[in-house]
DNA sequence: GCAAGCCTGACC
DNA sequence: GGTCAGGCTTGC
């Protein structure tokens, strides 16, 4: 599943390929992946070029050359399966939902599950609509994410999950940031201390920027911008590994179901309770 | 805080 | 044939 890593990879390519052309048309194979409809974007942004490709956590804002307030942005989301990518060798398949062409480079945008998508929006907007994220994973300083942490109750992970309170990691990051911090994805914010803390913090950043620098992880179904899968797996510790002996102690990774989703950790390296009181 | 809904492929 | 995963939104 795209997470921070991998929509940077893909922001990265569409930077280095796309910015400066114009796009020239867009194919529409499934409507609803192209909100509000794809006539108003052709009606937009047709003739216009893409001058800027931002990232904040996991959304993609591509701007065009078009004058406030008129519409101007693409807010995507990859969701769990989107692809956005150039390959000369891809032969459409069912699974195509989108084709643009970008003065004559087609760019396809591919979901299996249909859960992403493409929104058109004027810049105000755009912000808008995400203006209840909190600041970009990669963004955020110490003091000012454990001040969005603060007097939360829940368990760790559903907080690293939570986009409201910093955005960009998803479940495969957050399990691997408390495995490298040794933290159980249970513990109870309150009873971390503030060396825990920074630790979570920084591991969690580490983990990121070592995955951008990976071209981010493929399980199944990610690609890179020029349709290479991200090389990331093989460093995964704890993630999609239950059964397996940890990397670090040897003892077998455990799964639990925490908040709705998968929790993936080493009972031994990240104990429920901390071993020593320390801050 | 939790379930449903959006979807499909993979798995049983 | 049924169940599940999963990011995010919406609704109880």
């Amino acid at each position: 599943m795209p997470e921070l890593p991998e929509v940077e990879t893909v922001a990265a390519a569409l930077r280095a390929r796309l910015l400066g052309r114009r796009l020239d048309a867009i194919k529409v194979r499934y409507a609803r992946a192209l909100k509000p409809s794809p006539a108003s974007a052709r009606r937009a942004l047709l003739g216009r070029r893409l001058v800027g490709v931002d990232r904040h956590g996991k959304y993609l804002f591509l701007r065009f050359e078009v004058d406030d307030p008129a519409p101007n942005t693409l807010l995507l989301h990859l969701r769990m399966t989107g692809q956005v990518f150039v390959d000369p060798e891809y032969k459409p398949d069912k699974h195509l939902r989108l084709l643009f062409d970008f003065d004559g480079e087609k760019v396809f945008y591919r979901d299996i599950r249909k859960f992403g998508g493409f929104t058109l929006f004027d810049s105000e907007s755009a912000r808008n609509a995400v203006a209840h994220i909190g600041p970009d994973m990669l963004e955020v300083g110490f003091r000012q994410w454990r001040a969005r942490l603060g007097g939360r109750k829940s368990a760790i992970k559903t907080l690293l999950l939570d986009q409201g309170i910093a955005a960009g990691l998803g479940n495969i990051y957050a399990d691997e940031a408390l495995f490298r911090a040794e933290l159980h994805p249970e513990r109870a914010v309150a009873s971390m201390g503030e060396a825990e803390l920074r630790c979570l913090w920084r591991e969690a950043r580490k983990v990121l920027r070592r995955a951008i620098s990976h071209g981010g992880t493929t399980l199944q179904d990610f690609v890179g911008f020029t349709g290479q899968p991200g090389n990331f797996r093989g460093e995964l510790e704890v993630y999609g590994r239950a059964g397996e002996p940890c990397p670090r102690c040897g003892v077998g990774i455990v799964r639990i179901r925490l908040g709705g989703r998968s929790a993936h950790f080493c009972p031994q390296c990240q104990p429920r309770e901390p071993l020593s009181p320390s801050g």
